[in-house]
DNA sequence: GACTAGTTTTT
DNA sequence: AAAACTAGT
């Protein structure tokens, strides 16, 4: 009898540096692969509608990749992550298949998602073997002293350095197998009743777009990584956050091939590189946290005083913020890149979260759903940490009196005003001295909303707002 | 317990 | 130049 193996792929959607891929391929005769779908899942998560049509777009042509290696790629719809387990188990049984390979998810729901799979995939007599793709090391096994999970970024980024070995970037090919399965199932079409067209110029799909992009950001942009990432016009930036969301492109084929350029180096010789490299750590970073404080998977701030602050909520603020009519450009343009791109450059998404919690003390839950419902890589531990961060209820917070001025966010990082004038063309004429604060000019046009509110006291308001929780709590 | 150092800064 | 903060050693 032929081993048979399910590939069962979910933010891994590769050929390269794929760990379940490979294993499945090493000690199976005959594979398949298969994707399960449930849009109620997705829209509970928040996911956007462009990264559904990205999703769509890659698993086509992870189909044609894995077609080359004689593994069909399956795909099924099912209810929720509830009744997931039951339908790959059903599946795997029908299809007489004898393991089942995937690379793990560390969501809350997805580790429950999963244990519950292999339990019942398990008690069908179906072995189940497991692997970690997002990150160097699994979450929550880089400690501190005391033998508590790391909570700022600079000490778990130290441990990690540490522990480093280049034997950890070994990447394997996968060979292809010599024959194809033989299934009782037919693939159904992926349901969904919305759908985003996504920029095919901006966001190609497959691996070997999102390599080729990895290689030319590389080649071009990584050495000047350390200025030009703060420069939204400039585009300093690898842009590869929605391959990583999706898995199209693994976190260590990324520092594998930031370090080959870097002379095998972590910590020295190019600034802009280690700078980039030490993107992915946060990202890895991040992870951890999600492991390891649960809670903030549960909608609660990492740091629990601020649980007591009185975010306020004013429907018309909302309405003007999550359309970018605040009146700010610089927090404009950031939204409308984000509304028309699907994709924020980081430098805003930091303006624009502080604005959000700080200036209109609006409550970051708010924020962090916005950001995931129109965003192309949506990932909900970085968006999380991002916002947390930004909020200064997070991990590594920013001491909450720390508040950026949007204006002067604005003269330093687009000093020409040019990003503001690509996304908001009402202010396309406006002078140069203007353009960070236009209706000071009195040539401004007047489609462009006066500031919804005034920086110096809502600063002043939002510092006393974390006051009163922090006293609040210290009683 | 003292000391160091901190992605992304402000007035 | 200073600061209303704090994890990790």
């Amino acid at each position: 009898m032929p081993m048979k193996g399910l590939i069962w792929f979910r933010t891994d959607l590769r050929l390269d540096d794929n760990p379940a891929l490979l294993d499945a391929i090493d000690k199976c005769d005959e594979v398949a692969g298969i994707y399960i779908f449930s849009e109620n899942q997705w829209n509970d998560h928040n996911e956007s509608n462009v990264k559904l049509s990205f999703l769509i777009k890659n698993l086509e042509i992870l189909e044609k990749s894995l077609s080359n290696l004689n593994i069909p790629l399956i795909t099924l719809n099912t209810n929720s992550f509830k009744s997931l387990p039951k339908d790959l188990n059903n599946f795997s049984v029908t299809n007489n298949i004898n393991q089942v390979f995937w690379n793990n998810e560390f969501g809350i729901n997805e580790s429950k998602r999963d244990d519950l799979s292999a339990q019942i995939l398990n008690n069908s007599n179906i072995h189940v073997s497991r692997f970690d793709d997002q990150v160097i090391y699994e979450p929550g096994i880089l400690r501190t002293g005391q033998g508590k999970p790391f909570s700022v970024f600079t000490p778990f980024k130290r441990r990690w350095i540490e522990n480093f070995d280049m034997n950890f970037l070994e990447i394997r090919k996968p060979s292809a197998l010599k024959k194809s399965i033989s299934l009782n199932n037919e693939s159904s079409k992926i349901q969904y009743s919305k759908i985003h067209k996504v920029d095919i110029d901006l966001w190609p799909a497959g691996e070997d777009a999102a390599a080729a992009r990895l290689s030319n950001f590389l080649e071009l942009k990584s050495r000047d990584y350390n200025q030009s990432r703060n420069s939204p016009i400039l585009d300093g930036t690898s842009r590869i956050s929605p391959y990583l969301a999706l898995g199209i492109l693994s976190p260590r084929r990324c520092i594998l091939e930031g370090m080959k350029l870097n002379n095998f180096e972590l910590t020295s010789g190019n600034k802009g590189i280690c700078k980039w490299i030490d993107e992915i750590v946060w990202r890895e970073f991040y992870r951890n946290i999600m492991h390891s404080f649960p809670k903030v998977s549960l909608n609660k701030p990492f740091q629990d005083y601020t649980d007591s602050i009185k975010w306020r909520h004013c429907d018309n603020e909302l309405k003007a913020f999550y359309e970018g009519r605040t009146g700010f450009p610089i927090v404009d343009a950031g939204i409308r890149q984000m509304l028309t791109e699907g994709w924020m450059h980081n430098r805003l998404r930091m303006v624009v979260a502080m604005f959000f919690t700080k200036n209109m003390l609006h409550d970051w839950r708010l924020g962090e759903e916005f950001f995931m419902k129109n965003l192309i890589d949506g990932d909900f531990s970085s968006n999380n940490g991002g916002w947390q961060w930004s909020a200064s209820t997070g991990t590594d917070a920013a001491p909450y009196f720390r508040i950026f001025n949007p204006i002067t966010q604005s003269q330093n990082f687009d000093p020409n005003g040019d990003f503001i004038k690509k996304f908001i063309p009402e202010l396309k004429d406006v002078s140069l001295k203007n353009i960070h604060q236009p209706k000071q000019d009195l040539f401004s046009s007047s489609d462009y909303p006066a500031p919804m509110l005034d920086l110096k006291t809502s600063r002043l308001r939002a510092i006393e707002a974390f006051k009163t929780a922090r006293e609040f709590n210290n009683s």
